[in-house]
DNA sequence: GATGACTAGTTCATTCATTGAACTGGCTCA
DNA sequence: TGAGCCAGTTCAATGAATGAACTAGTCATC
């Protein structure tokens, strides 16, 4: 999916953007980052991917400038890829809307006055456009609680945080 | 990549949402939708995709609510799938930003006023949150023409029109 | 400096999806 | 009746995803 002339249409930046993060688990693998995860057994035990598909997601994210491999090896978000935070916001914004009727399953805040997020990205309380960093996450009341599944990457997500803060290693 | 089963994360509403609209050609299928293309040939000349893969995609867009048959056997945005619209324009956006220097490759404007779009949608005019059939599309800055491929539908989707609006039969 | 544990990958056989071209069958209008 | 158009289906070939097993490098410890 990620060949340049597969969506032929040269006019197209949805076409263009798709042709980067629009392969099976791309996206997933940019929302783990802005949870904080950096490295690849994480992003393995978390998304229960092919190590395979891994490896090659991950080499194209890098190559196309969405993650950098920082000084120890971990992958980070470059600030390309974390201006993918409105299209994963607006794809959980709709699975929210029309799959989860218990209400959204992650509630993001404005981390410094704890003011709820509206669907672009907006404070209610103090009404400004909260940077990424600043955007805390937490379990909303769509959340069901996994039983078994409590692997420790899993917990420290759906723990209250910070995007991109790194999760414990 | 439609299977339910398939991204396991049952806490994630992108999970959920990609397992409608992530699977190949989905979304680019659901984009013409929004410009006014109906019939399943318009879709498989737009998009060059080949013609089991398109009706395996419609089925599956109609099965989930995303599209509709209308009488005359076209395939019409629900309000489902008409949601889907800041989906559409975020991942738009980020292509713009990223791979198209010269500018963005389609303005959208207020079509009561003119006023171009902001990133949320909203009117730099009138101020308002303009619903998706008062949108207008017109190939922007960015924007080069095709010298060949001037095929109805594509000419039909590069002239400035309302969102919505079927292309000419 | 050998041992074991941990991490980040690679390899490979199987399965599954996509591709593109050709084909089918219904409908319409002459 | 027959030509043309439209919406699909069929099928062989190719390519990608899967999952399990394997490899190689790093680190700390004995």
């Amino acid at each position: 999916m990620a060949l340049p002339s597969t969506y032929a249409d040269r006019n197209c930046s949805l076409a263009r953007s798709l042709e980067v993060v629009g392969e099976r688990w791309t996206l997933l693998i940019v929302r783990d980052a802005f949870f904080g995860v950096r490295r690849f057994g994480d992003f393995a035990a978390q998304l229960g991917i092919p190590r395979a598909v891994l490896t090659s997601r991950l080499k194209s994210l890098v190559r196309e400038g969405v993650l950098v491999r920082a000084d120890d090896g971990g992958y980070l978000l470059t600030d390309k890829g974390i201006a993918l935070w409105p299209v994963v916001r607006a794809l959980m914004g709709w699975g929210d809307a029309f799959y989860s009727p218990a209400g959204e399953k992650r509630t993001t805040r404005h981390d410094e006055d704890g003011g709820r997020l509206d669907a672009d990205g907006r404070c209610a309380e103090c009404g400004a456009l909260v940077p990424v960093p600043e955007i805390r996450i937490e379990p909303g009341p769509g959340h069901q609680p996994q039983p078994g599944a409590a692997d420790p990457v899993s917990a420290a997500i759906n723990t209250p945080r910070r995007l991109l803060e790194p999760i414990a290693v």
